[in-house]
DNA sequence: AATGGAGGCAACCGCACAGCG
DNA sequence: ACGCTGTGCGGTTGCCTCCAT
């Protein structure tokens, strides 16, 4: 970008009543999307991303303020433990929250508590999630984009050349092994792509989160596909 | 009443990925 | 194949409020 536009200086910081009904009249008339152009379209001098995050975590209807009661908490909780820090995975399971409440209301109230093995693992700086990504997966309620012909897999991983020591591999590894559930292990690596897992990684969830399967929502002796 | 530390939370930042031209 | 744009995500920052002193 040679002839770089002089961008007019972009407002920071919390956002205003009378921002926030701009934005949300904006986007009840012309729908998501597009937030790039949403801040001028709109006359709102804010980047998109800014918009795009205000109108997620605020402004969205359905979204449910105030504090979390103890079921979500407990969920969140044992979400945790299952999935660790894919906010926007445990956020899904909780109608109404976000990735970023569920992310600070962990940070804040529930990090603290837990022991120290089930505290929020902090990424390794030399080991980015460039380096190993954790698989993208997509919130049940998710609005998100209408996801990857590869279900969430890098390049990398879906050309079938990539070996499978990735980080997370060993995370879910390990997981499956911490706990008591009827979930079946995989002596050998496997590719684990969520999207297709998630059937199953719900019931999964579910019978985890809530302790029971009376439902059969967790069938035992069920295997995930074989990709 | 003043002040400083801690906690809570909203928002920003940087990166990755998908889609498109 | 490549670059650009738009979007999603997790980590981090910084402001605000509360409370103890």
């Amino acid at each position: 970008m040679g002839t770089k536009e002089v961008m007019p200086q972009l407002k920071k910081g919390l956002w205003k009543p009378e921002e926030d009904l701009i934005l949300k009249k904006y986007v009840e008339t012309y729908g998501e999307g597009k937030w790039a152009t949403v801040s001028h379209r709109a006359g709102l001098m804010r980047g998109g991303k800014s918009c795009r995050l205000r109108w997620k975590n605020y402004l969205r209807p359905n979204i449910k303020l105030g504090g979390m009661s103890e079921d979500e908490k407990d969920l969140i909780i044992r979400l945790h433990k299952l999935l660790g820090n894919r906010w926007s995975l445990i956020a899904g399971r909780l109608p109404g929250r976000t990735d970023n409440e569920v992310k600070n209301y962990w940070n804040t109230h529930l990090n603290k508590k837990c022991p120290r093995g089930e505290r929020t693992r902090r990424i390794d700086p030399n080991n980015n999630r460039n380096k190993t990504p954790l698989p993208r997966s997509e919130p049940i309620h998710s609005e998100n984009k209408k996801n990857s012909s590869n279900g969430g897999l890098t390049k990398e991983e879906d050309n079938g050349s990539t070996t499978v020591s990735h980080s997370w591999i060993e995370d879910m590894k390990s997981f499956f092994s911490d706990i008591k559930s009827p979930l079946p292990m995989y002596s050998e690596p496997f590719f684990y792509n969520d999207e297709i897992l998630m059937p199953m990684m719900d019931n999964y969830v579910l019978f985890e989160a809530f302790g029971t399967n009376e439902d059969q929502t967790f069938q035992e002796g069920m295997l995930p596909p074989r990709l």
